[in-house]
DNA sequence: TACGCCACGATTGCATCCAATTCCAGTATC
DNA sequence: GATACTGGAATTGGATGCAATCGTGGCGTA
């Protein structure tokens, strides 16, 4: 135990607990961790060249996140939503991405309205899967971008993170008329900000999510993988 | 240092860390801490008979829930809400608390409304206003308590958590025509409820929301404490 | 007198170490 | 052959100790 060549010294830049809870965070949604697998401390401090302590504190802050199930004495595993869970935060995300919206809407700038109307020809090109989850997180967000609150964004950008596995999932289910649906809504989305017509985008939003909602009701098998 | 009569051999029950942040909670609810005070781990950890490490995670969890702001070798605070961050609070529970009634209404039993009843006649009949704001409470969250939900329950308590000082501030200021106003309202939702008009009941939780919000709009001084 | 600087105490962040619990394989018993 | 039990390894929960950082009061200088 001489020399430690693999690591670097580690700045103690001022907070390893976030550094490690972005880290495993991104590691989920990426699909590193699928749902319901273990997350082991030791593995982790390893991996991020730190102690057990700071990951415990990253694991308490992913659990309260919902992304991160804690067993006492036992461990942490990524959580898993069963059909009816995930029902739920769609129903949430129908109530509160419209009202998200409504903040954005109006300080979207003629650069963003682009942006987002690039985004959407981009998906509606693309066939790599990945690639059209990325895209449509990133047309979202954007839309959701300009809203000057301080906690509803990270809300619905929590509800986003939950449901990421099984968003992946669906979208290897979609067929070329769902496709076409999903692009549909997105065009009719970037049309009713650019004519500064919030009430239709709101509604538009509330289509959008509420479809998918409907759509994975109709594939439960996606939530019953026993991995 | 021979002898700790004053603290029990800490049964080690299965999670200091769980009862530190629900102290915490309740502390912070009710007054004991008002926001903007100040959270030093060390007399948190000897008030619990625990270290500083579950007290650091205890914080952590109610950093995730709102409840506390972290800064990084700094402290932690109660967290303090603008009124901006309030309304933001108020417009999500305006459209996540009717959805959660809407699960709720169907399971209550006859024995929930007529406590549900008792609860608003003591409430119009109390005058103390600890005693209101703890009614209050336990009739809202008693109409929600049948729903079958996984998170949502979960969310509207949080959002209850982080503005509960501001009710608090808030109610001491009601005059009696507001707080006759809310007992109506309080009387038209146990009706609805009783009368199975779940639509009725949740345009009436809608009502009392949105004017509670506006009525922490005209009372803007409640956020500026210094303290 | 007001402003900037520096040293010290207080407090936080993390690593290491120990105790308690859980998980699991191997064995014995029905 | 299946099930209940037991002992030890693996893993988590918490306590202690140390280094880094921040706030603050006192001092010097303009």
């Amino acid at each position: 135990m001489s020399a430690e060549p693999q690591v670097a010294p580690v700045p103690r830049d001022g907070a390893a607990s976030r550094r490690i809870a972005e880290g495993i965070r991104d590691e989920i949604l990426h699909g590193v961790y699928p749902p319901g697998s273990r997350l082991r401390q030791e593995e982790i401090a390893e991996r991020f060249g730190a102690s057990r302590v700071p990951v415990r504190e990253a694991l308490k802050a992913l659990e309260a996140e919902g992304l991160v199930t804690l067993v006492a004495n036992a461990g942490a595993w990524v959580s898993r939503l069963t059909l009816a869970e995930c029902e739920e935060v769609y129903q949430a995300r129908e109530r509160l991405e419209p009202l998200l919206l409504r903040y954005s809407a109006p300080n979207l700038t003629p650069q963003d309205l682009e942006q987002l109307e690039a985004l959407a020809r981009r998906m509606a090109e693309t066939d790599d899967v990945a690639e059209f989850l990325r895209l449509d997180r990133e047309f979202h967000m954007l839309s959701y971008s300009r809203a000057d609150t301080l906690m509803l964004g990270d809300l619905v950008l929590r509800f986003w993170n939950t449901t990421q596995p099984y968003r992946r999932a669906y979208s290897l289910l979609m067929d070329a008329h769902s496709t076409r649906i999903v692009h549909d809504e997105h065009h009719l989305l970037v049309t009713a900000l650019h004519e500064g017509d919030t009430e239709s985008a709101e509604q538009t939003i509330v289509s959008h999510i509420r479809r998918t909602r409907r759509m994975l009701a109709k594939h439960p098998e996606i939530f019953s993988t026993e991995s």
